[in-house]
DNA sequence: TGTACATCAGTGAACGCGCGTTCACTGATGTAC
DNA sequence: TGTACATCAGTGAACGCGCGTTCACTGATGTAC
């Protein structure tokens, strides 16, 4: 409490759900540095937001919640991150699925916490109904519409065409992690090499 | 202490690393159980190993210590169900690579909390000459050689060649991951017609 | 053969800590009369 | 215009807990003489 230098000032009435936008906010920037949802602790994130550690329970039932609502914020920011690269690229459907990759992979080696929180299923007992409104979901959605995109300005998609979008998506969230494992050559060029090299794999006149 | 029922007989003399190898795989028992690294705790695998908290620390000096040494047994099943895999799969360099492959996604979705481990490297300031002997090089290798008997029997490898054995690694992590988060379809066949798809994407006569 | 002793495998009690969560509260501000 | 009151945003203290780690120890067993 008194530790926190900056006395964070109340928020005005009727605007308390400000807090909750902070603390979210709070809790993306400690993710990323203790590394871990495990790691996090709820007393932490009232620290960060400048806030007593129970006024986190005016938004959020528990921690499992808190962490739930980031992960979306987190899907989120990814999904923003990746239609903005598609929207800045060439007018040319193949540029445009790779900005919207090399996208995806900026975001999850700038974020690897909570890129990480995106692929955590442990605390899921949240429920099926949930499950079946997963933010991952449009992801795949977005990567089959720009394979589509593809296929009308004359481009065939090598191998099963429903599997395509798994095919991209899995190679490279796959390589995004080898890439933070494997010890040397942390580069990203590499992984935008990778990029090319899969989007050859799959497409072809 | 008291509530473990059974009582631990201590090892004869000489004998003390044994505690060692049942301290690992108690570790990989509770891993699975508790789901994640930092939810695991030397207390509770010292009760798990059926002794007491301080025995811990005659085998390993602390518990980054007792995680790496299991993640590096781990990566050593691993590399172990794939080999064995393909020694029992027809002699064809195609078949023992799919059988390898498969062997990787049934151990993963088998032990998924041991396999996350592998991935794990936020603990890893154990130093960079434990980093460049990273129990993941060998499996990389393991990928290359086997596509290297494929060509030795007449298939060709489409793409850069040194960048495929990074290709089938990143595509079947990724697709188990995926497998794990998304909701609907918890069938292993799906996982199997990907490793074709990705076969077929890579191989060509 | 007997006995003192070193070694070895493992223990019990204690340390200080930060955690998630609950509780009854405070004090500023807008609203009704 | 003044005042009682309800509402709202947020708090301080406390709870019980399990954690990682340290410490000085115990007691069985092999070894030297």
């Amino acid at each position: 409490m008194s530790e926190s230098a900056a006395a964070r000032p109340r928020n005005p009435r009727g605007q308390g759900e400000r807090l909750r936008e902070e603390l979210l906010r709070a809790t993306e920037r400690l993710l990323e540095e203790v590394g871990s949802e495990d790691a996090l602790s709820l007393r932490a994130v009232a620290r960060e937001a400048g806030v007593a550690a129970p006024s986190i329970y005016r938004h959020f039932s528990d921690k499992t919640e808190l962490v739930w609502a980031t992960m979306e914020v987190s899907y989120d920011r990814l999904g923003r991150a990746m239609a903005e690269a598609a929207a800045q690229a060439d007018d040319d459907p193949v540029a445009r699925l790779r900005a919207q990759l090399r996208a995806y992979c900026r975001y999850a080696i700038g974020h690897p916490a909570t890129y990480r929180l995106l692929y955590e299923t442990r605390q899921t007992p949240v429920g099926p109904e949930r499950l079946a409104g997963h933010p991952a979901g449009p992801l795949v959605r977005g990567f089959h519409d720009a394979l589509t995109a593809c296929e009308e300005a004359g481009w065939r998609v090598r191998g099963t065409r429903s599997e395509a979008p798994y095919v991209l998506w899995s190679a490279v969230h796959g390589r995004v992690m080898l890439w933070q494992v494997m010890p040397s050559r942390k580069d990203t060029s590499r992984l935008d090499r990778f990029i090319d090299e899969m989007l050859q794999l799959l497409l072809e006149r």
